[in-house]
DNA sequence: CTGCATCCCGAGGGATACTG
DNA sequence: CAGTATCCCTCGGGATGCAG
């Protein structure tokens, strides 16, 4: 973590006065989605997966969320679709620079739920 | 950022099978609701805050969102809530360890989006 | 000043079936 | 294999008014 970097955190945290141009809140939002973290997730740890890949690693979601998701984050720039021209369909999802630069944040969520757990356990 | 738990983290993503107890996503859980994250946000920078002033602070939240949210943390032992026994009513909201503890997790989230600012810029 | 009660709405998400 | 197309529904959030 860089120093002046942190300090310049603080001090923009501080003088704060409702500036509508907003990072931390706006990077909030990319990650609003119910499925969005867990896809990011599952790609920070494997370089590329298949659309198959992810329903597998993510039972519960559903075709349509997937792609709905995947589209989404496509949009953003977050990951990027490797399409394949071979029968049967081969396509790939990958993380692009500034999605892989999300590892710092996902680190800091783990982190701070590491040393503070919760008691009501998330079931799934 | 300690580097031994820096690397703890990236084997601990790295050999995830499906690990129903996963930190990072269930702290994710805890910035959901829509104004959550602006609340810790406004309390990170001012010690503490009285109802009225969140109010002023976020204009667009309502009686009801405001209550709701702050009991929502208050029961995830984010903040506290100090109760002057006054008339008029006299309350005061502040960030417990934990919550002052997701300082870091906004920091990254600060400078990610401003190394990858968003184009469709949020307006409110 | 700080909130609770009530009623209401729509977007985000789910189920199922089908296709190139 | 990798999606689309439809239809459906829950529930998070909004508006308004009242109360201690």
């Amino acid at each position: 973590m860089d120093t002046n970097e942190y300090e310049d955190f603080l001090s923009n945290l501080k003088s704060y006065q409702g500036n509508p141009k907003c990072f931390l809140l706006q990077s909030l939002e990319i990650l609003h989605g119910k499925w969005t973290a867990k896809i990011i997730f599952h790609l920070l740890k494997s370089e590329s997966m298949r659309f198959g890949d992810l329903k597998k690693a993510i039972p519960a979601i559903t075709n349509t969320m997937l792609t709905t998701t995947l589209r989404a984050l496509e949009q953003q720039e977050i990951l990027n679709r490797r399409q394949y021209n071979e029968i049967p369909p081969h396509v790939e999802y990958f993380l692009t620079e500034k999605g892989s630069a999300l590892l710092p944040i996902f680190y800091e969520l783990w982190h701070w739920g590491k040393i503070y757990p919760i008691e009501n356990g998330i079931s799934e």
